[in-house]
DNA sequence: ATTAATTTTTAGCCTAGACTAAAAATTAAT
DNA sequence: ATTAATTTTTAGTCTAGGCTAAAAATTAAT
């Protein structure tokens, strides 16, 4: 069946925020997040639960069906590649590329998605670090840690960022933290949590807890 | 302003058959094209006018006004650009991409289409062989004739065609006709108008005269 | 266990952009 | 110059996908 614009930004959404839960996804989180009322939510939700992407109950929030589940990992895929043909054929920095992606993502042929893919070499990661699902929907599961669950002193290597807004990724550009960075947490800050961390072995840099919780590491080099 | 997918559409439109006339477009015309219904039409044409994209007059047809032209010449750009992105990069072929530009012209981002202009090396004809306006909407006057004026025994090569349907162009291919191939009509038949065309020097193959018409040439190199 | 607060849903309304049917204007044909 | 045919416009409807305000259900607080 066909999707609309506004339904797979929708199946979008819901999948982000059903990742990591079993319990229904809450009308109130989808209306924030897609940056619509509530009651439109509520609306949508019903329709796309009579189209069998979604199992909704009033008052109890939706799950996806496994046919939503791959429509959003379908659109997922389609963002993702098309950011790292952004990055490493257009030149965009890895905060310039999010607001086109989202436009490029609805772009509807088959063809064009596994042509693109192949043209970038089969990439398993997009420019934020975030897994590229295959056409058959699998993600590959990496297994990366929050900066901010890493044991003190433990060496790790900076793999992705949770959160890819245009002005967290400036923050870390300027923090001179990027993709592949080598890094050591040496000190937490009870009062604040925040967290002193080396890069390369350089003098400590000051982190806020908000940005160690939205980066991503590995914490053994598996080659 | 901003222009909606359905706007643009009927900019694009309007457009083309505003070229090689003066006259009004007549509402029939476009709602043939963009396969609406008259009054769906008359409709759009009054939003336009008000906007300032067109000047129309009840029953006297529209025509663009220069912010319609800009408008226009710039969704022509990025349908063309996409159109050279998909067959030099992702290795489509000529007859496959029109439908997938047609999504990809409407995405919108200035910076975009200018990186990928100098990512494919700042083409100046697209697959087809039309003209690829310029980001201040010049477009190259490229003074093709159609095939079907070319005088007989006239060496000629064929530079683009003037229809880019999928059946066209692979009828184009089945007949081994390509861009830049050498052409010389060495016959016309006033009974159906078909034309005896030598390709290359070799035996002359038989076209009709609505193919010899959707045929662009040049008739000296121009190097 | 009620009451209060919050969340969700229903009901009704709005806009963009389609449609049909009927009216009006234009063009063509006698 | 009328009449007939065609084209275009108007008027009124419909659907997708938003909205607000009020009602209903759930959750939290006494």
């Amino acid at each position: 069946m066909a999707t609309s614009l506004a339904e797979e930004n929708y199946l979008k959404i819901i999948y982000r925020l059903c990742e990591g839960t079993t319990e229904g996804i809450s009308t109130n989180s989808i209306a924030e997040l897609i940056n619509n009322k509530a009651a439109s939510v509520t609306d949508m939700l019903q329709k796309m639960a009579e189209k069998g992407w979604v199992t909704y109950q009033k008052y109890q929030g939706v799950r996806l069906t496994k046919i939503g589940q791959n429509i959003a990992l379908s659109i997922i895929r389609k963002h993702r590649l098309w950011e790292v043909f952004l990055v490493e054929k257009l030149g965009y920095n890895w905060d310039e590329v999010h607001e086109i992606a989202e436009q490029l993502e609805h772009i509807e042929s088959e063809t064009l998605i596994n042509k693109l893919d192949s043209f970038l070499d089969f990439p398993k990661i997009d420019p934020h670090g975030d897994p590229i699902p295959s056409q058959e929907g699998e993600i590959p599961e990496l297994g990366y840690l929050h900066l901010s669950d890493v044991k003190l002193n433990e060496k790790c290597t900076l793999m992705g960022v949770a959160k890819d807004s245009a002005v967290f990724l400036q923050l870390l550009t300027k923090l001179n933290l990027s993709l592949g960075a080598r890094l050591e947490v040496v000190e937490t800050n009870t009062f604040d949590r925040s967290v002193s961390l080396k890069i390369a072995e350089e003098k400590p840099i000051f982190i806020s807890h908000e940005v160690a919780k939205n980066i991503l590491v590995k914490t053994q080099i598996i080659s």
